[in-house]
DNA sequence: ATTTATACATACCAAAAGGAGAGTGACTGT
DNA sequence: ACAGTCACTCTCCTTTTGGTATGTATAAAT
């Protein structure tokens, strides 16, 4: 059973304790914290099951997204290369957007944390009635 | 490549169309979010760390957290199954939170978006800056 | 009698997130 | 002339989030 960040061992199986450089470690949980955010996992999704769409057909595919919200989380997207964005100069306005190969990466990387939470997730609803249970009894 | 929701296959190898249970997947999603939450990282973090730690002792390794936010994340946590929390019933009080069996599992899980974001954060500084550059030019 | 220590709860307030809705530009079809 | 289409942007407003500051309980120590 490992930690959260993955502990490093040198060659020779010594334990180097976790001094991955503050920066580094910042921007990490950085990525992980947007990454993780509501909007970009929902996108993130759609994106994966139909390949590449338009604006307006993944704003339909994602249940309860804003227009101003699908704008933002795809600019970000795009910022950080998960996504492409596509313009096709004509009128009215065609833009497509995809996966890249690193949002293909990221999606596969989240793949573990829902297998995790689909196995798991019993549990958590029972340690959550347990909880009920005990603070109702006082 | 898999996709961020494991895709099931059944027996015949057909691709089942993820219907997974929209109240289940609802569910998971809540728990990604949370869990993906800054102040809970840390905390599972700093617990995996140093193994069972008063409040005080938390507060302390948790850089930056406020009283209201370590109080707040560790009732969650521990409604979720996530820590388990000692009170001895002392004056002054004491109380020992540790991680739980589910705890551990959680922050194992997470290890592999770990792994990812430390092995591709440097692609994604690089879109960055290739993003800047695209937007400075026009 | 007053201070100290610990683990909180509570109230108040500022900042940030995010939704609703209207506006825009340019061409195409009626 | 005018409505329709698409991919936005912009403004206004509400909700949520999170920090600060203060209060509480209890016994031991000074």
């Amino acid at each position: 059973m490992q930690g959260i960040k993955p502990s490093m061992r040198s060659p020779l199986g010594r334990e180097i304790p976790d001094q991955v450089d503050p920066v580094l470690e910042e921007l990490v949980r950085g990525i992980i914290a947007q990454v993780a955010d509501k909007w970009t996992m929902l996108i993130l999704e759609v994106l994966e099951e139909h390949g590449t769409l338009r604006f307006t057909q993944i704003g339909k595919l994602t249940e309860g997204i804003s227009q101003k919200m699908l704008t933002q989380t795809l600019r970000q997207m795009e910022r950080d290369g998960f996504v492409s964005r596509i313009v096709h100069p004509v009128i009215p306005p065609k833009v497509e957007y995809s996966l890249t190969e690193l949002g293909h990466s990221l999606s596969a990387a989240f793949c573990g944390v829902w297998e995790w939470a689909a196995a798991r997730h019993a549990d958590i609803e029972a340690a959550r009635r347990a909880f009920e249970a005990r603070n109702r009894a006082d």
